[in-house]
DNA sequence: TTAATACTAAACCATATAGTTCAGTATTAA
DNA sequence: TTAATACTGAACTATATGGTTTAGTATTAA
């Protein structure tokens, strides 16, 4: 429950998207990480606390450098939960008709 | 983008999720649906307004009910992005060799 | 016509969030 | 040994969020 709480709440926010998506490419440093967002380095460190704090990033300190590595498994609750739903948009003629009617 | 903040935002709250589970259900008046909580009406009046806001709640005027129900077509775009990142739990075979192709 | 019902709006409060800057620590490179 | 790098923590700010209460409107029932 809070779990998914946590897993919502970290992709609710476009930076913690886009460093999720990063990190589907592979491991990367939080600087390398931080440099493409027009924010401090500080911002994106506290958006990758958020994220390992809900279990999405795993961080692992080498020497002076963070390195942050995804790991997608809490998503697994978050998107059983939304699975649940899909039967009201997945049938097409449901859909078709829910379309119409919204005039 | 917008629409996928809106979705994971309404969906990061345990009140607002419950709602949408009772949607599930069948259309409901808000009063009906704000019974179960322990809080205001006007609270759970404000969370039918974020998932309203979000496209997750449709809330039609007849009289003086306000009859909600749900519309899971947004959640569609949340759970398409949820699956890219499946590779990455459901195999770990999967999730080496998209790791590697990227390269 | 009056009273009850089903709300919304506004004002307010406490806490959370997203950002900043500045200072400090740990590690590595020169 | 010194300087640069890669961070974190603390303090601060502005705005958002989740709740409250109070007052008011629209609709229906008596």
């Amino acid at each position: 429950m809070q779990q998914l709480d946590n897993t919502f709440t970290a992709l609710s926010d476009v930076t913690r998207r886009a460093i999720v998506a990063r990190l589907a490419d592979g491991e990367q440093s939080l600087s390398k990480l931080a440099e493409p967002f027009e924010m401090s380095q500080t911002a994106v460190s506290k958006h990758v606390r958020v994220l390992s704090d809900a279990g999405l990033v795993i961080v692992e300190k080498r020497g002076r450098i963070r390195h942050c590595k995804l790991d997608a498994a809490p998503m697994k609750e978050a998107i059983d939960w939304l699975k649940y739903y899909e039967a009201f948009w997945a049938d097409k003629f449901a859909s078709l008709t829910k379309h119409l009617a919204k005039d």
